[in-house]
DNA sequence: GGATTCCGATACGGTTCCGTTCCGTATCGG
DNA sequence: CCGATACGGAACGGAACCGTATCGGAATCC
């Protein structure tokens, strides 16, 4: 049983000698973390055994590589959300559409583990901070700069709140996708669009 | 088995000798649960010594009034959430403000455990459906008789969707209590007035 | 080849919680 | 008063998990 040639797992810390850190470990580790949360584990009940047993990896090779659980959980969830999806610059109904549509589309697992960390986030003011800016707020800033394009062009009234706009357009969206609050809007069709056009009309200039 | 005579009622009150259950442990018990939920501790995580010391009780109290954590939690679920807040009648407009401006006004605690819970509403079917009959629906129902009302009246537009005008009207007052999700909108005034005056606008006839 | 580090696996003592079973006491019905 | 049951509290054996240590073997550099 020869293994791979490995890659070192954490670049900066240069390492002269000894056995490199398998990135394949690393990236399975990582993989059981999603896994479990997936299954609807939450943070509280995430027991390093079980991500190591998942991972096929002995709990010394976590430990090696992160402090503890929230390290871990910290490295786990920034690989998890990548950057927000940006609109294309045609319409603002077609990029406001475009933006709503991908919530728990583009990353199915990302909508599931979702609200296994929301008690987390809920409990812990650092959670919050961290969830806030690496999340949340940079996927807004991306909707509010299409409504202010249609400020701009006379589309929409002068004196629209962005937040409580965004807001509206996103949170039907959210909340189905993280909780299933409504189970009759799965045979709803095109959801977004139904919201992006009663929104656009409440807040035509 | 063989009390049969006996009235159906909860378990335990078919007991007409010896000193009998104390309703006073009985509601701190309860209370205790809804206390440490508050906190944020997950159902997961939630422990039944945990939960006797906070009411200053005996384990063996709890385990003679319920099986396990599920059905104390049930219980306990059930005394949170009372019926539905009902609207006065008057416009349509005036009641859909009353009816989202409850949200986690009129009972702050059940904002803060609702978090906690919805993990466990994610992972099991049994949990969902608790939570949609007891919970979400009839708060639904309430809702869509307001709107019902405002299409029979020419007010609102006849071919309007109920369930997606309902989760727009309901969902960002909803995710913002729960989950904070954007925190600037603790700084807006009369949001409910707000989101309700930006989907009749949309839905008007 | 030798030194070094990582690998997965296993074991350790310590902690928390489970659900049950005892106490000695308190409080009811008859 | 007596019998029955509930009370708060303490302790039990068992399970899960923590973070650490140690093992023999594997991978890499010097």
């Amino acid at each position: 049983m020869t293994e791979l040639a490995e890659l070192p797992a954490t670049p900066g810390t240069a390492r002269t000698q000894g056995r490199p850190r398998s990135s394949r470990a690393h990236e399975a580790i990582l993989e059981a973390v999603l896994d479990l949360l997936e299954e609807g584990i939450t943070v509280e009940a995430l027991s390093m055994e079980a991500i190591a047993a998942r991972a096929g990896v002995g709990k010394a090779t976590i430990y090696r590589r992160w402090a503890g659980k929230d390290e871990l959980l910290l490295e786990t969830l920034i690989k998890l959300k990548g950057p927000p999806t940006q609109p294309l610059g045609d319409s603002v109904r077609a990029d406001l559409i475009r933006l709503i549509s991908v919530v728990g589309h583009k990353d199915e697992r990302a909508v599931r583990v979702m609200p296994c960390l929301m008690p987390e986030v809920s409990r812990s003011p650092e959670a919050y901070r961290i969830w806030q800016e690496a999340i949340t707020e940079p996927r807004r800033e991306v909707m509010r700069d299409v409504l202010r394009r249609g400020v701009a062009s006379g589309e929409l009234r002068a004196d629209l709140d962005l937040e409580v706009t965004v807001s509206m357009l996103i949170s039907p969206l959210l909340l189905h996708r993280m909780t299933r609050w409504n189970p009759r809007l799965d045979e709803v069709d095109d959801l977004p669009a139904q919201i992006v056009d009663v929104v656009l009309r409440g807040v035509a200039a």
